[in-house]
This record gives structure tokens, C-alpha cells and sequence, in this order.
DNA sequence: TTGAAAGCGATACCAA
DNA sequence: TTGGTATCGCTTTCAA
């Protein structure tokens, strides 16, 4: 079944074969043997062999990788359906196929490297859930492969990122209770290997800062962005001599988690005490009370990511000189019920 | 950065680049060009061109696609990240990738046929959230291209399936209920459409027969795999004049609109009417109360399913007749409160 | 121990 | 309107 074969039952040349096959030179073969050609390819079945065409067209690769780390958070999470969904969007329209590369971590560099970059089956990847030692960030740029990382938000040079703005996302949070009158708001955060989970510590002390109220390690916790961490995170802040009135956790499943443990505690949310969380996760709306949280336009960032890898691919091919891209989308305060926001409403 | 200038630049001829790059005739080639070679590919940062080398050594290619319909209902859950996990598993050792293939809804055929099928990019595909009817399968049955169904159970000749095994599994939830003594047992059900939703009825009415209840179309709702869809179907039940005691519903997200809207009418679960869901959603534990459902093993359905692909993969390369596999895992009963079981043991 | 040369399966230019 | 042929980058006999 390959070109030649045709071209042999057909009585014609190679060449001619693939002229009709291809419909280039349309006029230069005869009708006859076109519609012969085609009879015959199509009664064999015929289909090109798509090593052989991509060697001789040297058509670069038409997939991006898309790489997520086995035991990333992102994983588990719902963002990583809605990130696909993004970069899906966006890559169907150009054309490319997405291929999921999921190293283990404890794959050798050498594998991952071998799978992924040097395979040449992609022309760029997509990163997510990431870290900023990644040792897959230098071997991307020493191949000059384009790669954009998501949903992290790194300043490497030369690297891009899209992301959601994290640190306006956690002050927005922060303001909120501060303006519903709180001020001894504590904090459960995230692993600092997260650039997220470090942004939204720095957008609570922000949040704080404008309003004048010091802050006060008193009443963080680290919650490593697990539910139990935030549970735990909680038990030990209901220890403390004086109870925070407000809760912001750095993710909606510390939140969960710290919900639990006030409810145990026999308080209750948001008269005792407020939460805020983080992500928007689709649980978020079901707990009751249902939670206030910083909505993340994930599907966004998956759609940018792509894109802007998409352009990147582009301009590498061109030649043209790139700049990294910096691009944090806007987070958006759902305000439901764990923040009491609606209660103060009714009072005032 | 070719094989031949790499032997250019050593002086020897390309063969023999080839040679050492590929550690093949090890002895045959002296250790001072080896290590030349070795010098100057690796100064080069050579990569071989992979079409070029798969095209001589008509290596197969080593990747699988992962088809998932763009609005599938699998998209948006959770099921879509577990089954990528435990096909991710199943490839990995096998040193296969896995290539996402999400054929828009209203994409012409031809573009999915070219796109995934006779591109060549994959040694087979496993095919999540498709229907009976989908055009796919005949699609691939026609290239003799390696495929198994994911999460559905089809009857199909010559198609291979893993899924669950939801009569089953709704059987065993409806025997709980009944076992707690409830004989007006309401049901709501999924599309007609999914092999899934199908076989849960099927599995009900079992349940049903079994204890010599007999089956009431009027407490037969359909809730379409969607949670307003389950909010619906419940307010329609509870205007009914005699209410059931219990309510199986066929998944999880439409447990949770039935939840609501029991809610809603001032009325508690499971004291005045019991819930029964399917899949136990991430979600189910955290509910109000915490959900009884049906768990299934998603991660080892994409595992099982890999493998069953891997294994026909293999077997279509030597040649062997390969039989259709339809391989059903079970489901676990996972009991929590919304079912009143707790209760029901403190009472007796 | 090395190299020349024949493919692999297509495309595309140049003649005819 | 067609066919011959070089070529893509590499592997792999077969000779030397």
C-alpha cells in the first residue's frame, strides 16, 4: 500500500500518483488517469505514510506537548480538565494535536528528555504545575523548544507565563473581610515552592498594609494546600488565646479543612468566624456555609497559554526575535456565605 | 546538525556516525573514532531527525490517543484526570505516550479521520465518553487501528470494552436501600444515551424484582447526568401525593440537586426520604449530609483499559486474532449518611 | 575497522 | 500531460 504500488496498478508514474493524491497541479493530469489513480487508492485503502511525507515536506511537528508532572497538585485538581479545555480551544483552531506527558518524579532527566523534547513530536509544550527548579525549564531552552508555563508564575528570564494575578486575588480577599470590620484575620498558607501560594501571601500582607493593620505571625499557618493541613492549620489557631475573627485560606481545600475543624469546635461560620478561600473549586458553592472564594478564570489561563505558545511557535519560525510574556488574568471575589458579607448586608 | 555533518566534521562517513550514535556494532568500531564522534555530535547537540529515523527502521509509533468527545460529560468531571492517571500508568512502562485527541462536536469526520486516525501518530486509541452511534468506531475498525472503549459498555462486535460494572453496582445501592426497609424507592435516571445511565435502570429494576417490589414509572424521573437536572426531577417527585421514602439517584451531581431541593421543601435527609448517588464525586463526602453512593474504581478502569489496549496493540503486530475483551470492574457501596443506614444501626 | 551504496516512502523539479 | 530523478536524514547490508 505505499505510492508505488498505486502507481504500478495504475500503469502511471509515482509522481503522477502523488499529484492526484495531493491535488497539486491540477490541471496537469488528465481526467482519466486521475479518476484512475484515485479509484485504486481508494479501493486499496491507501494512506500516506506519514514519516515519509513529514521527512520530504519537512513539516515541523503539529502537536504541543503538554506537561504535567505525576504527582502534581494540578493533578488531582479540577483545573487541570479546565486548562485542557482552554488549550484545546485554542490549539483545535490551529490545527494541533496536544500530547500529555506525565514524567514521574522519579523518571531520570534523560528519559523525560528523551520522550519529550528530543522525540521531536512537538514543536512547543505547555507546563503546568511546575516548579521553578524544574530541571525541564533549561533543557527546553537549550533546545530551543518554546514552552510557556501555566498557571505558576516565575520571573526566569526568557521564560513566559500566563497566570492568574495572585497577589490582587488574595487582596481582594483580604480587603473584603477587612471591610466587613475584621481585623484579626489569620492566614493558612500554601507551600512556598508554589509561586501561587507566595503571591497570595503577599497580597494578604498587602490587603493588610493599606488598611494599617500589622502583621502578625501569630495567626498564619501553613497549610501545604491539603485539606488536613488546613484542618490541623485551624485546630491550632482555635488554641489561641484570642480567637482571629476571620479565616483567609490560601486554597478553597484548606478552607474546606478549616471549616471542618471550627464546625467541630462547635462555632459556627461566619458568626464566629469568617472564611475566605481560594480557586473556586466546584465544591466550593455546595459546602454550607457555601464558601466566599477568589474565582480563577482557569479555562482562560489554559486558552492564553496555548495561544500564546501558539504565537511563540510562530515567531521562532520566523525568526523573529521573542520576548517572554508576562500574562496574569484578573481573578474575580465570589461572595457566598462563609464570609458573612450577606448577613452584614441585612444589618446595615 | 545532520548525521552526515557531524561526519563531515569527524572525517569519517555517515555509517559509521550512525554507528556510534546507536552503540551498535560495538567492537567494530575503534574506541578513538567513537569517542571523536562522540565529542562532535555531542558539541553539536545533535538530535536525529525522528521521521527520518522511524522511517527506516519502520518503528511503530510509540504513542496512544486519548479521544474524548469536546462535550462530554467525562470532560467535566473528575473521571477525566483519574482515567488519565491510570492510563498514564499503564503507558508509561511501556514507554508510550499518550496523545489527547477532542474532536469538536460539529468537526466534519473527515478531519478526525485525518487528524487521528490515518496521521499515523498512534499505535491505537482508547475512547472516552463515546456513544454507540459515534462514528469513530466504524472508523477504526476500517483502518484496523487498536482501540478500546473507556467507561462505557458497549455490545458491540469486535470492540472492546472496560467499564464498570453499573447494574451491579446500582443493584447493590437499591438492595441497601431496601435492606433498610424502604419499599417506595424513587429513581433518577441518565440520558437513554449512555450505556452507563442504561444499565443503572437495569440494575434498579433488579433490585426491584429481587425483593418483589414492583416498579413504579411514577417514581421514575430522568435527570439527564445534571444537577438541575436531579433538582428537577426531585421537585417533581416531592409533589407527588404519596412521597417515596428514598431516592437512587444514577449519579452523583443529580444526588446532590435532589439533595437541594429536599432541602428546599424544609424537609432532611435522610429522616424523611433517604439518597442513594453513583460515582462518589470528590464532592460526595463533603456534602450534608455526607453522600452514600456507589464508588467506582475509575483510576483502574483507565489502567485496565491501557493495558487492554497495549496487549491488543501487541497482538496485532504478531498477527494473532485478537478476541474482543469486555473486561467489567466492580463497584464498592460506599455507606455514609444520606442514606440513614448510621441511624438504622443506632435503632436496631 | 570503515565506507559506499541501497533503500525507507514520499515530494518536486526538470525534461520530455 | 507525464515520467525520471534527486532529495529528505537515517539505517543497514556488503565490500573493502
Amino acid at each position: 500500500m505505499s505510492l508505488r504500488e498505486i502507481a504500478r496498478k495504475a500503469g502511471v508514474s509515482a509522481a503522477t500518483v502523488s499529484r492526484v493524491l495531493n491535488d497539486v497541479d491540477r490541471q496537469k493530469v488528465s481526467e482519466a488517469t486521475r479518476l484512475k489513480v484515485l479509484a485504486i487508492a481508494r479501493s486499496m485503502r491507501y494512506q500516506p505514510n506519514p514519516q515519509a511525507v513529514s521527512l520530504v515536506t519537512r513539516r515541523p511537528p503539529n502537536a504541543v506537548g503538554l506537561v504535567i508532572p505525576y504527582n502534581s497538585h494540578v493533578f488531582e485538581s479540577f483545573y487541570f480538565t479546565e486548562i485542557i479545555r482552554g488549550a484545546v480551544d485554542a490549539t483545535n483552531t490551529g490545527g494541533m494535536n496536544i500530547t500529555l506527558f506525565v514524567p514521574r518524579k522519579d523518571a531520570p532527566r534523560d528519559e523525560f528528555h528523551d520522550t519529550l523534547i528530543s522525540t521531536g513530536h512537538v514543536s512547543g509544550a505547555l507546563l503546568i504545575g511546575t516548579r521553578l527548579d524544574d530541571p525541564s525549564i533549561p533543557a527546553f531552552q537549550e533546545m530551543r523548544l518554546p514552552f510557556v508555563v501555566v498557571n505558576s508564575n516565575f520571573d526566569l528570564p526568557g521564560v513566559s507565563c500566563v497566570d492568574c494575578d495572585n497577589i490582587i486575588g488574595a487582596c481582594d480577599a483580604v480587603r473584603h473581610l477587612i471591610r466587613l470590620g475584621h481585623r484579626r484575620i489569620a492566614f493558612i498558607s500554601g507551600p512556598d515552592t508554589s509561586s501561587n501560594a507566595r503571591d497570595r501571601s503577599v497580597g494578604y500582607r498587602r490587603a493588610l498594609d493599606e488598611a494599617g493593620i500589622p502583621f502578625d505571625p501569630e495567626i498564619v499557618r501553613d497549610g501545604a494546600f491539603e485539606e488536613t493541613g488546613g484542618r490541623e492549620a485551624m485546630k491550632s489557631l482555635l488554641a489561641l488565646p484570642e480567637l482571629p475573627t476571620a479565616v483567609f485560606a490560601s486554597n478553597d481545600v484548606m478552607a474546606i479543612g478549616a471549616l471542618r475543624a471550627i464546625k467541630k469546635e462547635g462555632l459556627t461560620v461566619p458568626d464566629d468566624i469568617a472564611i475566605v478561600g481560594f480557586d473556586d473549586i466546584p465544591m466550593a458553592q455546595h459546602l454550607e456555609p457555601a464558601l466566599t472564594t477568589v474565582h480563577q478564570p482557569i479555562y482562560l489561563v489554559g486558552r492564553r497559554a496555548a495561544e500564546t505558545l501558539l504565537a511563540q511557535i510562530h515567531e521562532s519560525r520566523s525568526e523573529e526575535i521573542t520576548a517572554a510574556t508576562h500574562l496574569l488574568l484578573r481573578t474575580r471575589l465570589v461572595i457566598r456565605e462563609s464570609c458573612g458579607a450577606r448577613r452584614a448586608e441585612v444589618n446595615s
